[in-house]
DNA sequence: CCCTGATTCGC
DNA sequence: GCGAATCAGG
């Protein structure tokens, strides 16, 4: 698989969207997450929140690039052109409150609370992100009610959802996951395919010639907004 | 162990 | 440029 202009829009979409690198990769077949989360790199998208990167410590200006901890786990004998510095990470000190003792002698970490710009991002369905003391709205006074299972709501009752996908439904997907109405298309295969007859159609288009090329086709996870 | 993203490095 | 292997954290 090659990375398409309509595949690599819809990992744009749905990195900047707030779907894991696995989600992206099965979505697209054919890649692996790591695959994903590379051409993400490449792409210069990068670290939406990341488990993994909890931890950073703004390396004012002083110490060695040296001391690469990570690459001593392999076999040894690699020189390794010593890579310069990492990353400035311009902007504001870091919000992370974790005062680790980190190694790193004289310099003194500004105050972390004081008047940091708000920094609110858009996820999902469109909720907002809040910073760490942002919390707002106190308590959901939690209602009294009679519990009742589950249903899916009405809407999407009669909608293929992720979980209705087979071999035998287009996976054609109608409207812009994290939204309330996403869904998929759900009609017969046409046999062989993942989409059904009419959305083949959308998918696999023959080649025209240079010059000749009409604007493009309505794509996957949504262009911009239709409804 | 499962998951996550980040990074490295041979191709 | 690509992505498997690896790393590191939850």
């Amino acid at each position: 698989m090659s990375w398409t202009d309509e595949r690599i829009a819809t990992l744009k979409k749905m990195w900047e969207g707030g779907a894991t690198a696995s989600q992206i990769a099965d979505e697209l077949g054919g890649v692996s997450r790591n695959a994903v989360i590379g051409k993400a790199h490449r792409l210069g998208l990068k670290s939406r929140p990341s488990p993994v990167k909890a931890n950073e410590q703004p390396k004012a200006a002083a110490n060695k690039p040296a001391a690469k901890p990570v690459t001593a786990k392999k076999p040894a004998a690699k020189p390794a052109a010593p890579k310069p510095a990492a990353k400035p990470v311009a902007s504001a000190p870091s919000p992370v409150a974790s005062a680790s003792h980190a190694a790193i002698p004289s310099q003194p970490i500004p105050n972390p609370t004081a008047d940091l710009p708000k920094i609110v991002s858009v996820g999902p369905g469109g909720f907002l992100r809040q910073g760490p003391g942002e919390q707002q709205a106190p308590i959901p006074p939690a209602p009294p009610r009679r519990l009742v299972p589950a249903k899916p709501s009405p809407e999407i009752a009669d909608k293929t959802s992720l979980l209705d996908l087979s071999d035998k439904v287009c996976r054609w997907p109608m409207g812009h996951p994290g939204e309330p109405h996403f869904h998929f298309c759900g009609e017969q295969v046409n046999p062989g395919y993942p989409y059904c007859v009419e959305h083949c159609g959308r998918a696999y288009q023959a080649q025209l010639p240079r010059g000749a090329r009409r604007p493009p086709p309505p794509l996957p996870f949504g262009g911009p907004r239709v409804r």
